[in-house]
DNA sequence: GCGACAG
DNA sequence: ATCTTGTCGC
């Protein structure tokens, strides 16, 4: 069984989680973050996402491994489990990234790099979704969001497919907002862990296929829907 | 008090 | 995140 030390939100009720502490909890755990490139060479490359029902306490977390170059589906992990924690803004971490871990633990082809469905350092306190996951797993992570947290675009981003512009916040490069497609709303490109800003940028524009998102994240959102529907197997696995 | 607010 | 039909546009 994998260790996952940053995740524990204190194992209470949902009712009398101390929210405060969890947030001193991310700006420590910030501190460990590595934002430069740490990674070898990128010959496989995952997505991952999670899918939930509207009232059902449980979550359905998936995995999808793709061939750098080429993009072949090469490995694939679903699990199911009960929602680990309630979702808070800024505080996403501790809900997604102990079904994520267990369904990495089911891979038999261990990625190089992973495009999460979230943000990275783009967060209040630099320690998005993508960050916590890379941390927990020291794997290099990219954070790729659908909406903004954080930060404003340092200029105008134009309808091209892979068009961007930096984000900024409270004086900072946070990452980048990117034109996944031309006509869709655009992406919060940020790094996750052992991953540079320029670089995120860099794989995620790779990635992109015809669609909105890239294709690894499309592909694992898919999956995971798929999961929670019965059209596709997924693991059962114990509490967080 | 008001507005913002990843998934 | 999820609930949902049709509809506008390339």
């Amino acid at each position: 069984m994998m260790r996952r030390d940053f995740c524990d939100p204190g194992g209470a009720p949902t009712a009398q989680v101390d929210f405060a502490a969890l947030r001193r909890k991310q700006e420590e755990l910030a501190a460990r973050v590595v934002l430069q490139d740490r990674l070898g060479p990128v010959r496989l490359v995952a997505g991952t996402d999670l899918s939930a029902g509207p009232y059902a306490p449980t979550v359905w977390a998936s995995v999808v491994v793709f061939a750098w170059p080429g993009l072949e589906l090469v490995d694939s992990a679903s699990v199911v489990c009960e929602d680990p924690f309630p979702y808070r803004t800024g505080l996403l971490g501790f809900r997604e990234v102990p079904p994520l871990v267990s369904a990495f633990e089911r891979l038999s082809r261990w990625p190089d790099l992973a495009i999460v469905d979230g943000q990275g350092l783009a967060h209040p306190r630099r320690f998005g979704l993508a960050c916590h996951l890379g941390l927990e797993l020291d794997l290099p992570t990219i954070g790729c969001a659908k909406s903004r947290l954080v930060g404003e675009p340092g200029d105008p981003l134009g309808d091209t497919a892979g068009a961007a512009v930096p984000m900024l916040d409270a004086g900072e490069r946070i990452g980048y907002v990117v034109r996944g497609r031309a006509g869709c709303k655009p992406l919060w490109v940020s790094p996750g862990h052992r991953v540079s800003a320029e670089l995120a940028l860099e794989w995620v524009r790779l990635l992109l296929g015809p669609y909105r998102l890239p294709i690894p994240q499309r592909e694992a959102h898919r999956l995971a829907n798929r999961a929670r529907r019965g059209e596709s197997p997924a693991t059962r696995v114990n509490g967080p």
